[in-house]
DNA sequence: GACTGCGTTTCGTCGAGCGCAACAACTCGT
DNA sequence: ACGAGTTGTTGCGCTCGACGAAACGCAGTC
């Protein structure tokens, strides 16, 4: 009785297990290698060659040559001659056409542009990806000293409005498949499952999620689900800035303009209709 | 064969063409294949495994286990069990590990030192920010009379280059919302909304834009569109200097060092041509 | 129901990619 | 200033891994 979560083991088999560490073992070797210097360059940041080639396991010129060959490709470039790599400016042209293909972030566009000249703040579209909020897009509002781009990063999902608003279209089982350690970022983040379980609740009945001083103090974020033609909340769209700009007023004005905001993506991506 | 053709590989190389039309043919073989699929899919947008390895040239099977192995990380994904292939969300999260080192600023830098050297004149970076244009960065030219330093400085946009180009890039909605009385500062100055549309509308296609006496007269600049990775302008970099130093020649010289220049800084943050 | 297209799998062969080792440039430490 | 110890880079043979041909399972479609 108490096993009934093996359901969950039903899983494609190769989604999960190893995400991390380098090469994953199967496919083309010499592929596989060069997808994993890649990945530990999105780690790391800067590596030389030698570095690369002890995190991967293999002999200092395989990994030249690998690396050789990303360069080529522009997808990772040497910060100087004879000089250490990291990742290049062919990954930001290959998101460009990832986003791009996503129907999701097309249609999204012009609502958020409207959104973020409407409230004047940064407005932001997420989905979930392997246990985290991963950022597809974003549009700086007025005030735009591009605060930060978070665009491909992951954020945790229990301090943000997003995650909030991703976590309440999951069940209680894929719930707790997704939800790690509540780890606390500020005094005010939720920690606990049961508060946690609460707070998902009231997005679900209100529509909305609110995060103020959780992920970062002086930080508020407001969001709100976007659908499929299902109903199943596919993604997430969010209203933030630093907390002093966003006093009660405009924070309820800002919740109305995301809700309706991102009705009307659901809109186009075929939700309400009949 | 062909023997005398070896003299080839000695090219600099460092500014090969850039559009890499699927693969180099140089470095480790199947690595080279398979990043040409991801570029093959950058263009495309979709494509299953027979389209794929037509374009490349290869077997079937060969595609296909470069794909597997690209879906291995996540870097391509299937619309469908058994369906058609497209870029996946891992090329997202590399990107979010690029865009995170990535500094407008910092990498405009060297290009705008080089600009100023080439053209003698003073180099500055701006980007939109609360309804003006506010300059990042200022690069002083050769020559001794050291205008004021703009960095930090908040400027009327209907009557500066770099404002005219950074409104280029807005609709009319945006535009609207930012726009508010356009005040004379000299009598060159554009007033009026219709004239100033059209003269955005010629920004647009001319891609660059040019400003002179109507900030201040005697003062002449021209600017041009720093783009990112999905073609949005972000930011606008200028030359400008005394009109009676600048006159006609130099100053179209000006446009076409200050377009590639920013061209460069395009390209630096993941633009990709079309 | 045969046909035709797809993505996927298997298998034997051979050449591409591997590890080795020597090379060149650069940084320390004394 | 000078080697000792790094680093990134490059030929070179051997071998194993990637390749292409053909077969397979599964969709549609006439």
């Amino acid at each position: 009785m108490g096993k009934a979560d093996d359901t969950l083991i039903d899983t494609p088999a190769d989604t999960l297990a190893d995400d991390v560490p380098a090469t994953t073992g199967q496919g083309v070797q010499s592929v596989d290698r060069a997808l994993g210097i890649l990945e530990v360059l999105a780690r790391i940041g800067e590596a030389g060659v030698t570095e690369i080639a002890g995190e991967l396991g293999v002999h200092k010129s395989t990994a030249f040559r690998l690396v050789a060959t990303l360069e080529a490709h522009r997808l990772v470039e040497q910060t100087t001659d004879r000089g250490r790599y990291r990742l290049g400016v062919g990954i930001l042209r290959l998101a460009g056409a990832t986003t791009a293909r996503l129907d999701l972030v097309q249609e999204a566009r012009p609502i958020c542009r409207q959104l973020a000249a409407d409230t004047g703040e940064t407005v932001n579209v997420a989905v979930l990806s392997e246990s985290s909020a991963l950022y597809l897009d974003q549009v700086a509002g007025s005030s735009a000293l591009q605060p930060h781009n978070w665009v491909g990063q992951h954020i945790p999902l229990h301090a943000t409005s997003n995650g909030k608003v991703l976590l309440s279209g999951l069940d209680d089982a894929a719930l707790d498949a997704v939800l790690g350690k509540l780890a606390p970022y500020t005094p005010q983040t939720i920690t606990r499952r049961a508060p946690l379980r609460e707070e998902l609740a009231r997005v679900r009945t209100q529509g909305y999620a609110l995060a103020v001083d959780e992920l970062e103090v002086g930080l508020a974020a407001v969001a709100a689900p976007i659908r499929n033609a299902h109903g199943d909340v596919v993604a997430s769209m969010s209203v933030s800035g630093p907390s002093f700009r966003m006093p009660q007023d405009r924070l309820d004005a800002a919740v109305a303009l995301v809700v309706a905001a991102a009705v009307e993506v659901s809109h186009r991506l075929g939700w309400g209709h009949r």
